[in-house]
DNA sequence: ATTATTTTTTACCTTTGGCTTATAAAATTG
DNA sequence: CAATTTTATAAGCCAAAGGTAAAAAATAAT
């Protein structure tokens, strides 16, 4: 039984929701990040759970169910994988390439991304850092903190951000922290947490702590 | 305002039908080439019409617009491109192209394509030896005369083919007369129209009318 | 433990898009 | 001008996606 695009959306959003399947995820939550009513969403959960994607136990919660997981997770791979191929090899910046990743994802072709997978050498990671599931849904994922976490003279590697708003990867851009940028922590500021931050070895740059803990790191 | 995809795809018909807007199109064949009903067309057309990508006066006939020509221009551009991209690139056979093409046509994001053409080298034929049309529309067509139509002794490139269902497709990769082929007719039958054929100086083949009237030639 | 409040669900409605059948009207043909 | 063919309209169906208002369940507060 095939997925609607809403439903394939709805999907997506319960499976970042849930944090990939762990916790259980609010109609309230789902209808704001839907920017849905509450009632449209208890309708939606219904089609879902009939649709068998979601086991739906009314006034308690859901639960992804195996296949459900696998298709969130489908959907997920093929927005990374376009979004490698529209920075890689259309050259898109990378805060441009949401919406677009967003209609191509719902193309419907096992053999087109099979071969564009392998067009792109089989990437793990998104432009944004996100890792990519393969195509048995398998996550490669890598333990990682928030720069705002980080301690002074501790080092590491930019490897994804949580915002991805355009606005905020502008910013990153501008001030040169793009994924794969080797950091240190060179000061902190109690007061306000904010960060002295150098860049590869040269630039140094000063960022307040609401950015910082939008950046994620890899320790090294 | 925008086009649905099923307004998309009837605009293209009508296109391709009316041979890029100089015949007038009936309703009934836009039935059958749509696989509706003919009531469901003349529902469609009134559509069309209030959109103003069509001239439409009833019991009369209908006149693509100048925006509508763009519009279906537009379309055609993206399919071609993205077959293109499918073949050369993911390395898709040309029998496998069209069905991905026909929902990757739909992505609406202008920079994509502009994007796409580029990083294709600015293709100006598709795999099937159509033209593509440029961002403006205009479309660089090759005079192109049908195989079965050829006389004894003369060569030409095969450009394209008309029927491009896969089962064609399949037999023509199979026999070796791929579009780019050089070709010379070396023999022709009065009786039944059939001909024997020369592929690039070496392999020699036979085919009915039916078949090498289905194939295009650039003469030279 | 019984209210009060919040969250969730239901029941019902609306819109849009795309299609169908049956009927009517126009155009074309014999 | 009658017969036939082609088109158009009217009415209706269905699915998808959403909304409002009211009911029901769960949770929190006194």
């Amino acid at each position: 039984m095939e997925l609607t695009v809403a439903e394939e959306n709805y999907l997506k959003a319960i499976y970042h929701l849930s944090d990939a399947g762990k916790k259980s995820v609010s109609t309230n939550d789902l209808a704001a990040e839907m920017k849905n009513k509450p009632a449209s969403v208890s309708d939606m959960l219904r089609r879902l759970g009939e649709k068998e994607v979601i086991e739906y136990r009314k006034y308690y919660g859901l639960q992804i169910t195996e296949s459900g997981k696998r298709l969130a997770l489908q959907t997920i791979r093929k927005h990374r994988l376009w979004e490698v191929f529209l920075v890689e090899k259309l050259n898109f910046a990378w805060d441009e390439v949401h919406e677009v990743a967003e209609q191509l994802e719902h193309i419907h072709s096992p053999l087109l991304i099979q071969r564009l997978d392998a067009y792109l050498n089989f990437p793990k990671f998104d432009p944004h850092g996100d890792p990519i599931p393969d195509e048995f849904g398998d996550v490669r994922s890598r333990p990682r903190v928030e720069l705002a976490e980080m301690e002074i003279n501790q080092t590491g590697q930019i490897v994804a951000v949580k915002d991805s708003s355009a606005a905020f990867l502008r910013y990153l851009d501008k001030v040169g922290a793009y994924i794969g940028a080797r950091i240190k922590v060179l000061d902190k500021v109690e007061f306000d947490g904010s960060l002295e931050i150098q860049v590869d070895q040269k630039k140094n740059l000063f960022m307040s702590k609401e950015v910082a803990s939008n950046i994620l790191v890899l320790q090294s």
